[in-house]
RNA sequence: CGGGGUGUAGCUCAGCCCGGUUAGAGCGCUACGUUCGGGACGUAGAGGCCGGUGGUUCGAAUCCACUCACCCCGACCA
């Protein structure tokens, strides 16, 4: 059975493409870059989306959707922003094909558009273009409005949901009246996003701020919530960005204020993505396959049978009816596999590889015995149950589970953080891996020096713990406080 | 975009150096039987333009040229 999965000592990386693969995750598509997300990785995709969704519409937000193609021209506006993403555009020239006696199918060179079309990487500049219609005065603010979208990015490398040419994501994109107003939304979503993390996806995050040379293109401030991954890398899990009044004077958005003058809106903008699943994945699974928070597990619960004949089969199914009922009435996602093709010892390997949080085993023995035995994908544990008041149980153990798992994420990610004072130290630690708190002079230089060195970057600049002032590792220059250092995904 | 590698059955690969009937294995798939409380076993079967194009040759999976695709490692990035 394990000897499907390559182990995590092994070789992690190696470990989590044949996760997403063997786990019917995703797959990599005849397109370059690009995945398929299998019905498994999407049903997961699915629960996190409508969580989300749900969130942003109890902060106030409203969902709406932009064009896929953004003018050429739009990018222009932004200094910064095209910089940024100038590298990665995928770009449509031509609106037509026409048939080749020879090639079959080509472009028809006649048909060139006037002004070719970027394929969104993300949609400030549509956005903001269309919003310069919708704002006139503070009474049109804020507005809260978010996206779920396809966006491409065309990247060098890709990975399995941690980075593909194509991706899923949320975008929202506000606009307020005052700057404190925008960074108080970006504080909020950031709140949003880490409450997810920790109480959805069962991941620890630390909340900071992004060092100039990692902000994004466009924004004046980026927030951002990283994690730890098993391995010791870390991996930015979503930001929101404060962008003061950038997008606004780029593309004329100016609302009339309560003293009837003419002010450029504040903005902010928001986004995760489906690299959450990788999130996901590299946070709780082991060498037995995936492991899947309740709360986002497409089905909870699998209840197999075991039985030799088709009486015995009858039977089980006929005891299992009610409780199938119990645990649906509690909200519980079940599903019962009476499949006859495949026998009870591949089912539980199954099961166990994709990630089931709870799998009930009902068998000939158990009939007799008015029992079932009920087995946790998170310890692997097992323990024999009667059926009485068996719905209840179930539901404190998908709980259990699911704070087990955020403990486990927790108590992980603490054993793989240290702080260091000089260099050398911090040399030594980084090959270790984990997350390092150290002093920096806040230059970009030494920023730029270290990741040379070291191949460590700063995640962030972390909003809460110790805040007190130090000497640079490097330089020796005074520090504001401990930045967080990583390797990354 | 640089460096490396791989394309042969649904999957993982052997065969290629040293050209020679009908191209192999394991897994998976199909049928039947025995099984069924942790990925069972036996028997029988199906499944291939050997990535593509062009060359060399009596003869090419095998040699040569070109080409396409994908993977891995770097730089870039959510």
């Amino acid at each position: 059975m394990s000897d499907i999965l390559t182990k995590r000592a092994d070789d992690y990386a190696q470990w989590y493409n044949d996760l997403v693969l063997k786990a019917d995750l995703a797959e990599h598509s005849e397109v370059r870059g690009c995945m398929v997300i299998k019905p498994h990785g999407y049903a997961i995709w699915e629960k996190m989306r409508d969580a989300l969704d749900g969130m942003f519409k109890a902060t106030g937000h409203v969902n709406a959707y932009f064009p896929l193609f953004i003018p050429r021209s739009y990018f222009a506006r932004e200094a910064s922003h095209v910089e940024g993403f100038a590298k990665e555009c995928a770009v449509v020239t031509h609106y037509r094909l026409k048939s080749d006696p020879e090639k079959g199918i080509v472009v028809d060179p006649e048909a060139k558009l006037e002004e070719e079309l970027v394929v969104r990487p993300t949609s400030e500049t549509i956005i903001w273009n269309t919003y310069k219609g919708w704002i006139k005065s503070y009474r049109d603010l804020p507005l809260l409005v978010n996206q779920w979208a396809n966006v491409v990015r065309w990247e060098m490398r890709t990975r399995l949901f941690l980075r593909t040419a194509e991706f899923l994501w949320q975008e929202g994109h506000t606009a307020h009246a005052t700057k404190q107003d925008a960074e108080e939304e970006t504080m909020r979503m950031l709140d949003v996003y880490a409450r997810f993390a920790e109480e959805w996806l069962a991941m620890p995050v630390i909340k900071g701020v992004k060092t100039e040379s990692e902000r994004f293109a466009g924004a004046e401030d980026t927030y951002c919530i990283e994690a730890l991954m098993q391995d010791g890398k870390a991996l930015q899990a979503g930001t929101s960005h404060f962008l003061g009044q950038n997008f606004a004077k780029a593309f004329d958005v100016v609302f009339t204020n309560r003293e009837n003058r003419q002010e450029h809106v504040w903005a902010t903008s928001w986004g995760v993505s489906t690299r959450l699943m990788g999130a996901l994945i590299m946070t709780h699974s082991d060498d037995h396959g995936l492991v899947l928070p309740p709360k986002l597990a497409p089905v909870q619960v699998v209840v197999v049978p075991i039985s030799k004949t088709p009486e015995q089969l009858a039977a089980i199914t006929e005891r299992v009816q009610p409780i199938l009922r119990s645990l649906s009435e509690r909200g519980i996602t079940v599903k019962y596999d009476d499949d006859d093709t495949r026998k009870p010892g591949w089912k539980f390997a199954e099961y166990e590889f994709k990630g089931f949080p709870v799998r009930i085993a009902i068998g000939p023995r158990d009939l007799e015995n008015g029992t079932v035995e009920v087995a946790r994908r998170d310890t692997l544990e097992k323990e024999t149950l009667q059926v009485t008041d068996l719905a209840e149980k179930i539901e404190h153990l998908l709980q259990a589970i699911q704070s087990n798992l955020y403990e486990k994420a927790l108590q992980s990610r603490e054993e793989h953080t240290r702080a260091v004072d000089t260099y050398p130290e911090f040399k030594e630690a980084i090959e270790q891996g984990g997350l390092i708190y150290a002093h920096w002079d806040g230059t970009e230089a030494t920023e730029a020096r270290i990741k040379e060195e070291t191949k460590a970057t700063i995640r962030c600049i972390p909003l809460k713990g110790d805040t007190s002032p130090g000497k640079c590792m490097v330089t020796g220059a005074p520090s504001a406080q401990r930045v967080i250092f990583a390797r990354a995904y």
